[in-house]
DNA sequence: CATCAGGGCCCTG
DNA sequence: CAGGGCCCTGAT
């Protein structure tokens, strides 16, 4: 699908913000349906039922930021559409967010003070609407970065849709009623393994409007929650993602994995391993209700760290 | 070659 | 509420 005709428009986010470190997350393992170079993001964008391509380019700096954006269809994008894309997009990339009191509360931290300073503007962002980001979190479970990357590969080549704007080739995800008249069957044949149901059955619920997200948006953090709990193949591990990532509640920290319970031991506690009550009690301590934003910079500043020189203590707890 | 765990979750007892 | 099973893969 070519993606010809063509729509900019400028975009003001709230200061401070840095437009690579909220469009670009080294913590996020790569996908076919976006694209990263320094001051530019690339990304399709799957949005009331048409696919568009998305360019995001940086035109200003921290303290004066401005987004060129650039909308790409294969059709006239009318005037109220591109209005809805914007609020769109700039929700996903949490552009209209004030989180000058995270910074003002947390700059004493010992451990967060560099890393608010050597990223500071970066937002909590995500690209996928609701349901991708679902699709995401079951494909990272209980499996190593290579294969989710396979699983997340397979599915956009048999579902998606590949499109060209830009001088970019790239995958737009498919709508939860595509997969209708798919069965269970059909999905294992991409190795997806026993996730199959839970990716049918989700997807399911979407096309029946049984979930929807933009009445999650405004929802009480609890009663999100509880929402996005109902979901098959949906437990603690995958809602802490959605919460914090796709709604934006940046207190959503009540769960710790095995590999994320290692980390926080050593950065935390300077330990080989504490228990998880344990680092939930304290980072709810130091962090209070901006606690999950704060893991989120520690992490991200951590992983920019590992991709440019290999950070000694992490090697063996993070499988690639 | 076999065995196992990996960025969970559901179901059962 | 603890623990087994689940798909598949690469590591050992």
């Amino acid at each position: 699908m070519n993606l010809r005709k063509r729509v900019a428009v400028q975009i003001t986010p709230t200061a401070p913000f840095n437009f690579d470190a909220t469009a670009y997350k080294p913590s996020h393992f790569p996908s076919s349906d976006n694209s990263w170079t320094k001051g530019t993001y690339w990304f399709t964008l799957n949005f009331q039922n048409r696919i568009y391509g998305i360019r995001l380019e940086n035109r200003g700096e921290i303290e004066t930021p401005r987004v060129l954006l650039t909308i790409y269809c294969d059709r006239p994008i009318e005037g109220d559409k591109i209005a809805e894309i914007i609020r769109e997009v700039k929700w996903r990339f949490d552009m209209e967010a004030d989180i000058s009191g995270f910074y003002d509360t947390l700059r004493s931290d010992r451990l967060l003070e560099p890393i608010l300073h050597r990223w500071k503007g970066m937002r909590v962002s995500c690209q996928y609407s609701l349901y991708e980001l679902i699709i995401i979190t079951i494909v990272l479970q209980n499996a190593t970065v290579r294969r989710s990357v396979q699983m997340t590969e397979a599915l956009l080549r048999r579902y998606g849709t590949s499109v060209r704007f830009d001088q970019k080739e790239l995958n737009a995800f498919w709508r939860p009623d595509s997969l209708t008249g798919t069965s269970e069957d059909d999905l294992r044949e991409l190795k997806v393994g026993y996730r199959a149901k839970s990716i049918k059955r989700i997807s399911d619920a979407f096309a029946r409007l049984c979930i929807d997200e933009s009445k999650l948006r405004p929802l009480p953090t609890t009663e999100a929650k509880s929402e996005l709990m109902k979901l098959y193949g949906i437990g603690p591990a995958s809602v802490g993602i959605l919460l914090f990532e796709a709604l934006h509640r940046y207190d959503a920290f009540d769960h710790i994995s095995p590999w994320e319970q290692k980390i926080y031991s050593h950065l935390l506690f300077n330990s080989d391993l504490v228990s998880p009550s344990q680092i939930l009690e304290e980072v709810d301590r130091r962090w209070g209700s901006w606690k999950m934003l704060a893991a989120h910079y520690i992490f991200e500043d951590l992983f920019w760290r590992n991709k440019n020189r290999k950070v000694q203590w992490l090697e063996g707890l993070i499988k690639l």
